[in-house]
DNA sequence: TTTAAATTTAGAATAATTCTAAAAAAATTT
DNA sequence: AAATTTTTTTAGAATTATTCTAAATTTAAA
């Protein structure tokens, strides 16, 4: 674990957002001023790998990275790309009952409009 | 609808793949041989606009089209990239129980290794 | 404590997609 | 139908996100 994995990962555990890798590469300067471009990227799939986070791929935009590994579902406002999480129980029973066999993960968005922006 | 149009939206109804935008470029290159890229990539945002087809996003890989708009289930191979449908009954109310409330879309991918990357 | 393996770096390379601006086609108005 | 306006098409340049490269450095192992 070298500091700038540390530095990375702890980016991303450290607030609420979704952050892409530029946020991430942005943040993690912060703290290592010297941190270079393709070691983000290359820990974020490190990091993956090892389970740590997950990535959540963007409709047409970037990806995000989520400090929680554990599938679970993902709102996303309509008009200004907010991401926030829930869950549904059971789901993996559902998904296996439905695709018939074994899976390794699941990615499932909900596009809706929040309640931030229904209001305007 | 030109005649660019309607052999995008063929090339995306004529088989059950959900073929990539470059697929459905040479495809459509078979039958309009003047056709250009741009043209391709114009017609998918038009054509989804319309909701005649639908985008699936590509984890890292590139987007597939759908000739489906209608929101239902995709498994993906996470070696080969192929993509096949499958639904979960009352799924949208399960959505809606989850998320408490409304919502305009979903988008549900589940990861596996399909039969034939399975083998080799 | 030398050796091997993994990681880091800057920048080049790639892949997918979008943009540009002029030409062509289609649709609308006269 | 002719003139005008709007939309679409085109080739290629530009952009964006990401991956690759190869040398230098750090970490881990023997």
């Amino acid at each position: 674990m070298t500091k700038q994995r540390e530095a990375i990962l702890d980016v991303i555990r450290s607030d609420f957002c979704h952050h892409t890798a530029e946020e991430i590469f942005v943040l993690a300067r912060e703290r290592l001023p010297g941190i270079s471009r393709a070691t983000v990227y290359n820990n974020l799939k490190v990091l993956e790998s090892k389970q740590l986070i997950r990535r959540i791929t963007g409709d047409g935009l970037s990806d995000r990275y989520d400090s929680s590994y554990k599938p679970h579902g993902h709102m996303v406002c309509e008009r200004c790309g907010k991401i926030w999480d829930f869950t549904i129980d059971g789901f993996d029973d559902i998904i296996r009952g439905a695709t018939k066999g074994d899976f390794s993960s699941y990615e499932l968005k909900v596009r809706k409009i929040c309640e931030d922006c229904a209001k305007s």
